[in-house]
DNA sequence: ATCGTCTGGGAAAGCGATTGCCCGCCGCAG
DNA sequence: CTGCGGCGGGCAATCGCTTTCCCAGACGAT
């Protein structure tokens, strides 16, 4: 096999053999194909077709070897990749790969002997960046040790309020929920949610009280009503609330799995969604949300852009120009027929 | 800063730096610290100290230009990150990630565009191997260009039998659930499923209607009933079973999301599930399987597994040991309040 | 004809690690 | 006293690319 052949093969060309053909040295080839140096223009395009005929690829290695950047970002998860976790990361994956930059992917699964071992491993590839996100909105240590590596964390928020974590703004969420019940007459609205130690569902519930008190309303019950993220509950739930409170006119809930619980128990007790009652979730989580009879109103967090910002944020920051704090990005309003 | 604080900074140490350190070469700290070459047992300590206290990290990148291996495989994923994809994903991490091997993450959207970019960057970084996954189990063209680099594709094959393709045994997976329903006492059953153009819902369907043949046996129905993969589909087509094969004994759905709609059907049309009709499911997706009234016994296509084997071909045709052809692996039968 | 100025491109030193080769010194035998 | 083998470790090339410095020749000006 002769060198001009290595471009069709699959064996690659180096700098040298594109050099080589092109019939200059290596050095003079470099700087023809990135633009710099001082060379006649008919030279700098006899390497770029060299470069062309070769299927030339520059080793990214050794640029890297060189440059020190690797153009790569580490992304840990701490929950295998779950629901919350997947639109971040493809929000992120969509903000970095546009540029040259490349995602490599490390699942902790909360565990935190593996999370050590992927910080090494990353770091032993001098990795630019690196984002974590987890399964929770609930604040998480940051990582461990001075690694000196520009670091974001993405919908669970650093408890290091120097750190930079981007986070879903859970008080906009709660406030579009009721301003939209509101709006839509409602004035009799009960809050059910998950489990009172998860932040995401205390954070819901007192931005959702505070929200209606400024409204010169209170919640139907009285109180927020604290279970679990699921259908059963929302089920339970609603049959709860409505033995306390029958005149409820409207269940705000901690998430779609809650709301479509809620919408099952309402439909199966005889009460119209939304005639009688209406429902709102949370997470516009499709599978739910537009499964549900009726098809749920609710929030979307916009995790996409939670990644987008967070990969943005980690851009500025390998650029030595870190913003320190907690971003919150708002959320949106989806109206679908259980309002 | 001392060279001798870089450790306790996050500067990194290089091994010149070590060297100097124990008072050798860098080549000598090399072979001291990789357990290659003849040194005297106490300068081999004398350098491990030395790396310990700098907390020395080799940098991957200058080991990997050396020998030509960089311990990355990307894996490409057609369809975001879906549902299916997630579980190979976290298989494929885990098989590799116990090595020393680093996951590189590419999302194509399904666009061929997108995946020539990730295919020029993927081979730029000079990755040991590439893994392909889809969200449908249809068969794939193959990864354009010779590029040069082991290949496999998991869940979705590749439609060229040269290259190494890992999927789920659809036809086993019908057989468990056939043979499942009829051990339990049933024998009229039928066959709802998604569109007749995905490869998952013909294979399924034919390799039904072939198990309850050698059972002598027939669909309760005459023939499988193709439609979409959702709830209101497997309410729908519940009914008109219903209406046509009214002694049918027993569903058998393409997917849980239509199991969840035919259990949910027949609750509300009074059918006691699974005193009066058995359902059994597909996919073993836990938000529907466990959310249904009841619980579905379902097929559980084993998807991490999927993603492990695949990871296990791909380190054999990374040591030139490639498998070419079609592996299959087996789907288990996860039983449940339905049947 | 001599000098200074550009222009185009070569030479070589890195980046950080690995590895084959070579060499100095030791103890031992002849 | 000389020669030889082995042990311990240094030297330098190499991976592929970038970048600084420098030099040879062309050219215009004096």
């Amino acid at each position: 096999m002769t060198v001009a052949d290595r471009g069709t093969t699959g064996a690659r060309a180096t700098l040298s053999d594109v050099a080589a053909l092109a019939g200059v040295t290596p050095g003079t080839a470099s700087k023809a194909l990135n633009g710099r140096g001082r060379l006649r223009p008919e030279t700098r395009q006899r390497v770029m077709d060299a470069a062309e005929r070769l299927n030339f690829q520059p080793n990214l290695l050794a640029q890297s070897l060189h440059s020190g950047r690797t153009w790569t970002v580490g992304l840990i998860t701490t929950d295998g990749i779950g629901r919350f976790s997947t639109p971040v990361l493809l929000g992120v994956e969509d903000a970095l790969g546009a540029g040259k930059i490349s995602v490599l992917l490390c699942d902790t699964r909360g565990d935190a002997i593996r999370e050590q071992h992927h910080l090494r491993t990353l770091t032993a590839r001098r990795i630019d960046g690196i984002i974590v996100t987890g399964r929770r909105t609930d604040p998480r240590p940051p990582l461990p040790g001075p690694l000196g590596v520009p670091t974001v964390y993405a919908f669970a928020p650093s408890t290091d309020p120097g750190d930079i974590s981007v986070v879903s703004d859970d008080e906009g969420g709660a406030r579009l929920a009721v301003e939209h019940l509101r709006d839509t007459g409602r004035s009799r609205i009960a809050h059910i949610t998950g489990p009172a130690h998860h932040a995401a569902a205390v954070n819901r519930a007192t931005h959702t009280a505070r929200a209606l008190e400024e409204a010169g309303l209170t919640l139907a019950t009285g109180r927020a009503h604290f279970g679990e993220w699921s259908e059963a509950w929302g089920r339970r739930a609603v049959r709860a609330v409505l033995r306390t409170a029958p005149d409820t006119d409207a269940f705000f809930c901690g998430n779609d799995q809650i709301a479509r619980g809620a919408a099952d128990a309402l439909r199966e007790d005889g009460r119209r969604v939304p005639e009688d009652i209406a429902i709102v979730g949370y997470d516009n989580w499709d599978t739910m949300a537009l499964a549900s009879r009726p098809p749920l109103t609710t929030i979307d967090m916009d995790l996409v852009e939670v990644g987008r910002i967070a990969a943005l944020r980690l851009l500025e920051a390998i650029d030595r120009r870190p913003a320190p704090g907690v971003h919150t990005v708002p959320c949106r309003l989806v109206v679908r027929e259980s309002t």
